[in-house]
RNA sequence: GGUGGGGUUCCCGAGUGGUCAAAGGGAUCAGACUGUAAAUCUGACGGUUCGCCUUCGAAGGUUCAAAUCCUUCCCCCACCA
């Protein structure tokens, strides 16, 4: 399993990806790797129940190292998370309470397990939690034995803090300017339970990664090497990962298969041949094969299937992949007509937006209808789009004369199947209204 | 602590008594084109059941009428100390 070339083949794997922003000692970092099995970690810190796209990086990142013969250790960070970052954050940040954060160190735990292989013999996965090692330390020992390795002289020349102490207006407790210590402790840590000797980490890490490598020569007097990952950027400038629906998370509960996959699906083309090179396992070869024969055909480029499917079924494997097709299929290529009863039901459950039709809903305006389903922000848009002819209810376009129509439009004998609306607006959205019954 | 400048609708930013729901740009939404793209063009853009209702840091006040004038308070920025 351990590959004598490995580690060059891993570093060079990571590089023609683009994913190598910076890395301590490159020559000794290669060779170090070369020997062997070494152990890496990666740390997430509990900022909500769930992981966003924005993880999914240093996530497969773990597990390409893992797929090179390494062992990798997904650290969650039931006290780091306690404390809150600074890193490039512009403004203190509010702490949260306790259960809470607990709870989201156990959402975390088995989220971020999916993605490892803890049973592949001596790499297999760990997941730990740095609050086992934290929660017993008393203040003075933590001054005496770790702060008393730390300059405060380097620490607040570090880029991370900068513009939180020299910026007016904004300041830093000391709470957050702790932080840096905590995850070095980490890594020292690490390094002595299980002999850990790199960390990986988005961009903005770099600075508390030096910091724990620092820590673990003075404390255990092993060098130890970090490595960072570049933040995922859009061409376009705006902020990758978010839509005007919000943050695209992991879980399917907080951002359904099909609203996933159609993120992806929607890359622009301008990103979707780097997002391939970040997101997949597809080779250097797959991946250009793929770029060259877009270039050739006209028309829709075949890369975006591909990435939405991929990463889909990555993130949510084959059933939630099936069902985000299904639906994107009913809605864009198929006729409802084409829909079965079982289709519907399926529908809702594979994660297409619906609701039950309200018991008054023959009094409501069309225009608080949809935006009661959050098919649209406010009025306004629904009744924009019903002057285009831009709604549809099974099919049907509907104009703006029938906004005080809802009784009629919903009624029972309109419905699919006796108890079913699929209302579309613009190309887009779609929701699914059933009658309560 | 002193002096000067400022807080406007999602964001940037005009507006200094009525013609202001408030220029312009960005973002967003919908339409055309298309590939469920991009670019471009068009429309909408505080809310609304189209009667009205709610906005210009906060609270009061002057006025027939205030984002605009007055008072107090809160916050930000620049320079000086």
């Amino acid at each position: 399993m351990v590959d004598k070339e490995m580690a060059s083949d891993l570093i060079a794997d990571l590089g023609w990806r683009g994913m190598i922003q910076q890395m301590t000692a490159e020559e000794e970092l290669k060779n170090h790797l070369n020997q062997g099995m070494k152990v890496v970690y990666c740390g997430f810190d509990p900022t909500a129940d769930s992981l966003h796209i924005g993880s999914l990086v240093p996530l497969l990142a773990l597990k390409r190292f893992q797929q090179y013969g390494h062992k990798p250790i997904a650290l969650v960070g039931g006290s780091t998370g306690l404390i809150g970052d600074p890193s490039f954050k512009s403004s203190e940040r509010q702490l949260n309470s306790e259960d809470v954060v607990e709870n989201w160190v156990e959402c975390l735990k088995s989220q971020v397990s999916q993605f490892i292989d803890f049973d592949c013999g001596e790499n297999s996965a760990i997941v730990a939690n740095n609050l086992d090692w934290t929660k017993g330390v008393d203040v003075l020992s933590f001054l005496r034995d770790v702060g008393k390795h730390f300059s405060i002289n380097s620490m607040i020349q570090k880029e991370s803090v900068k513009q939180r102490i020299d910026r007016d207006g904004e300041g830093i407790s000391f709470t957050e300017f702790t932080y840096m210590i905590l995850q070095s402790y980490d890594f020292a840590e690490l390094n002595k339970r299980f002999d850990c000797t790199l960390q990986i980490g988005g961009s903005d890490q770099w600075g508390n990664i030096t910091g724990g490598i620092d820590l673990t020569r003075r404390m255990n007097r092993q060098q130890v090497f970090g490595l960072t990952l570049p933040l995922v950027t859009k061409s376009d400038g705006t902020k990758f990962g978010k839509t005007e629906t919000g943050t695209i998370w992991l879980d399917p509960k907080k951002t359904s298969q099909y609203a996933f996959y159609q993120f992806w699906l929607n890359t622009a083309d301008a990103d979707v041949y780097t997002f391939l090179r970040y997101f997949t396992f597809l080779s250097e070869q797959e991946i250009e094969a793929i770029e060259a024969a877009d270039r050739e055909a006209q028309g829709r480029p075949q890369a975006q299937g591909i990435l939405a499917k991929e990463v889909t079924r990555l993130v949510h494997g084959d059933a939630g992949l099936d069902a985000a097709i299904r639906i994107t299929d009913a809605m864009f290529k198929g006729t409802l007509a084409d829909l079965s009863e079982a289709d519907l039901e399926q529908l809702a459950q594979d994660g297409l937006p619906s609701s039950e039709l309200p018991s008054d809903f023959a009094d409501k305006p069309l225009t608080a209808l949809l935006t009661e389903c959050n098919m649209v922000k406010v009025g306004r848009e629904a009744k924009d789009a019903l002057g285009r002819n831009a709604v549809w209810v099974n099919g049907n376009a509907i104009g703006a004369e029938s906004n005080m129509k809802t009784g009629e439009l919903f009624a029972d004998n309109n419905a699919l199947f006796a108890r079913f609306f699929l209302v579309k607006l613009g190309k887009k959205k779609n929701h699914l209204f059933t009658i309560a019954r």
